[in-house]
DNA sequence: TAGATTGTTAATCGATTAACAATC
DNA sequence: TAGATTGTTAATCGATTAACAATC
């Protein structure tokens, strides 16, 4: 997290002689809704209300931190009662900006790439795979989970086209700047990150890192402490 | 991330009349410490010393807060010259407990996991894979990266060599809590969990977890903010 | 010495949580 | 009404950062 500019929400700033909240809700806040989703997802069909306690167990957080999530988005509940499963699911769902679905390109058809491309669980969580390039010549043509795989040569242009919310890298680390660069450069704002590289980006571009290793070494140290 | 108990480090307890430091380092301080490490292996071939500032500019954190994490290692640096990279590197592999290579069984030999066993990058950063599980027969005794895969019915007792450091779940969402229990039967503690489900676990055991849909959730929220 | 960089302090910020009045 | 659960306050905790004396 941190760092690069990116993802800072939270943040405010002196305005005058007030402070003023300056782009939305907590770091936290914002990790914890998917979680909410989740579970207010699975119970969208069986439950109409929920409590802040077990919104708070699937997320494993604290009731307090729910309730104040929650107030963060100007939902309420009902005292007593608990809150509306499906407006909630709603509400939160158009928070992230997932009330529509989002198209979401891959870049790289190797074995990661591949593997995202082939995952059926993004489908239905509102995100469609709309495209996956690579530069490889023995891949491109191929068809990977229903798509047939780009050159890259292509992606401003299709980019351009407008139809497109975000980009999953999914190249070797030794290329992942060099493309990240050509990502910014042709227009993508939000680029989540599975190459095992940090990249750099100017402040008004999103990028989320995922790292097996790093993860891996976190866990360690868990292990061995 | 927080909850289940897992990865509750830097608590400390009151203890007589003095506050004694529980479980180490700040958890903020571990979740950097592998962006360290990648520079510092970036670097060792080429330079002798680092500075506070370069680590953070490669590790998007402030100065200050690297030489802060560096001083809870008890690692020091000297002033007007900065760190010793190889040093700094042994410090940071031996606190990770990656100072040995270390074993990774991955469950699931779907496409996601598939694509981990193939992923070369892990052998660079320390970890081996040493099996990969499956419980689907027509997977069963196909060779994944150079391993064959194996029936999740032998796991408890490959397991019990104690030749294993931690496990890589990668198995569907709804297979997963089982799954989970099965290993923390077997005696797991340590779990990587890229299924798109969060796992229950007793509190001696540590989870992270990593989830695609999530990620992108929260991707979606900065892009529509 | 002069320049560079550490190590640490102190202030601030952001996040968590127990507790409880409000109220369905 | 009695029981349940919210919404919010206040305290605490953990993390960040600017600043600067120490010192190589």
């Amino acid at each position: 997290m941190g760092g690069f500019g990116v993802l800072d929400a939270g943040k405010e700033r002196f305005q005058g002689y007030r402070f003023i909240p300056m782009s939305g809700l907590p770091k936290a806040t914002v990790v914890r809704l998917p979680r909410y989703l989740r579970l207010l997802e699975d119970l969208a069909s069986s439950r109409d209300t929920v409590s802040s306690d077990d919104l708070a167990l699937a997320a494993g957080a604290n009731a307090a931190n729910v309730r104040r999530d929650l107030s963060h988005l100007d939902f309420h509940g009902v005292r007593g009662l608990g809150y509306s499963v499906r407006e909630l699911r709603d509400r939160i769902r158009s928070e992230l900006g997932i009330d529509k679905r989002r198209r979401v390109i891959i870049i790289g058809a190797g074995n990661l790439g591949r593997a995202l491309a082939n995952y059926g669980g993004l489908a239905k969580r509102g995100f469609d795979v709309a495209g996956v390039y690579d530069n490889a010549p023995k891949r491109i043509g191929k068809s990977i989970g229903g798509i047939e795989v780009r050159d890259i040569g292509g992606f401003e242009d299709d980019w351009a086209s407008g139809e497109f919310d975000m980009v999953i890298l999914a190249v070797p680390a030794n290329a992942a700047q060099q493309v990240t660069d050509r990502l910014v450069r042709a227009g993508v704002r939000l680029i989540l990150n599975f190459a095992p590289a940090r990249v750099r980006v100017p402040d008004d571009i999103q990028v989320r890192q995922v790292d097996l290793s790093t993860e891996l070494q976190i866990l360690s140290y868990y292990g061995s402490s």
